[in-house]
DNA sequence: AAAACACATGAATGATTATTCATATGTTAG
DNA sequence: CTAACATATGAATAATCATTCATGTGTTTT
């Protein structure tokens, strides 16, 4: 295997440059992961996510418990909605969320193991 | 056990409200969890944790590997230094640095699988 | 000692985004 | 049918934060 432990390239040496560049994540993908953990990013979020771990919870209730606006609790839903992290199920007046991606459940158990200590 | 499916807190059960509050991660939690996931939450900084996945990289090596200017790559280097996910080695005029936590790595490789669909 | 190099950093700028405000849609209760 | 309720959303505002710019510190080379 061609392991590299330290990585310090030389301004001239174009290609040990080339080479590196060849070790980066792709763009396309970063930026798919970035926007996966930015759903977990702010606390808002975080604590709406960890309501969601075990119940489907309405919007209202989502509200009272975070001490939020409805509005505000809307858009991050929104927002969780259209990276498909939560899916949203109408029942009369009411609008249920639920988790719909189970490894974002286990990233936030590997998080908060973390931060844990 | 006392799990419950279905959450919904009418307005005028303030019992009710009171045990959802008491459900909601707490709040110095939410903002830890936030903070760490912060560090993944943009391409340039995944792509900075991806090159130090593997191997120990001077700071001009990043810079090269990202295109991006020094500064912008060293102050990145500074937020992911303040959340102690990175270590920072001086030798001569090089500074190397490197992952200086394993659950990153965990949260990184989770993250890639879901993207990866 | 001077010049070039490697990196860090404060301040300014620009871009992004969380929250609020105002309002709209659909649903149930009276 | 009207009023109250539950939620959604566009636009405006406010706050945050990534990047640049200018410059500073320390190190190596000549």
């Amino acid at each position: 295997m061609d392991a590299i432990d330290i990585v310090c390239v030389n301004e001239d040496d174009a290609a040990a440059g080339e080479a590196l560049k060849a070790r980066v994540l792709d763009t396309p993908t970063a930026e798919r992961l970035a926007a996966l953990f930015t759903a977990l990013s702010i606390p808002t979020r975080v604590k709406i996510i960890s309501l969601l771990l075990e119940h489907e919870v309405c919007v209202h209730s989502l509200e009272t418990a975070l001490g939020m606006t409805q509005s505000a609790i809307s858009h991050q839903l929104r927002f969780l909605r259209d990276l498909k992290l939560v899916r949203a199920r109408k029942e009369g007046r009411h609008v249920y969320y639920a988790l719909d991606d189970d490894h974002v459940r286990q990233l936030f158990a590997q998080g908060l193991l973390h931060v844990a200590h």
